[in-house]
DNA sequence: AGTGATTTTGAGAATCACTCTCACTTCTCG
DNA sequence: CGAGAAGTGAGAGTGATTCTCAAAATCACT
């Protein structure tokens, strides 16, 4: 259920995300927003990141130092095939790997099972 | 190569490691030894930890909140079905998602690939 | 448009995991 | 044993994220 206001902010952050193809960080994100005169509090931008993961607007990942960052994403569940040097991304689809996921955990009995599967690699462009 | 030298500490924390099944952070390594009266610094436990998984010795994941949890390892690849509520994790290995991987990178032209799987769920005993 | 109720915002403080510093201790090995 | 290399830890520093709470914006009605 969104039960959110529209506003100005909430419009700016996600305009910005519409505009990268990348993940980006809240923090990014807040900078850009200030150079961009479109600026948008630290602590908004958080709370906006957030409730746009929790409607499944954003996909989100953490980078190796520990960094949530963000990215707009498809309806859809998907992976992300990411380099690691340009940081581009493609979303994948792969059956396989939600069968098997779910293979593996019903022979297990877990329940209510949700998976993440990322893969970084080095881009034809970053060779 | 391994050139650390055996310490003390070193081994409590790999004899900590060793008494459990589950993820566990630093901070939670760092208050336990403290408890058994095998005190460590919380520096070296991140020390130690971060040379254990440059080793191979343990597998690292974050939590949503983005805190690293450790776990020792076997030798070979393989992922993680998680608890979300007690935290037991199972080691699976999971060929059809290793193919996957592999096929959508090579299709996509990405190169030296890596790729993390965590399937986390509700286990039987926790229904 | 006016008004009061409700939600959102943001500056700065607070939190928290993690890293760094550096003097001190422990190993290693001749 | 003795010198130098490696390891340790208390505490300071860092940086992302969250919290606080008063002011601002939006909504629902009239």
């Amino acid at each position: 259920m969104s039960t959110r206001r529209p506003t100005r902010q909430r419009a700016a952050v996600e305009a910005l995300l519409r505009t990268s193809d990348d993940f980006v960080s809240a923090q990014a994100i807040h900078a850009r927003l200030r150079e961009t005169g479109d600026a948008v509090g630290l602590a908004t931008v958080y709370r906006t990141l957030q409730a746009m993961s929790a409607e499944g607007l954003v996909d989100v990942l953490r980078t190796d130092d520990g960094e949530a960052v963000y990215r707009r994403c498809s309806e859809s569940h998907h992976h992300h095939l990411v380099c690691r040097s340009c940081g581009r991304t493609v979303e994948v689809e792969i059956p396989a790997v939600e069968r098997s996921c779910r293979a593996v955990s019903e022979e297990h009995g877990f329940t209510d099972v949700v998976h993440t599967v990322e893969i970084f690699g080095t881009c034809p462009g970053c060779r």
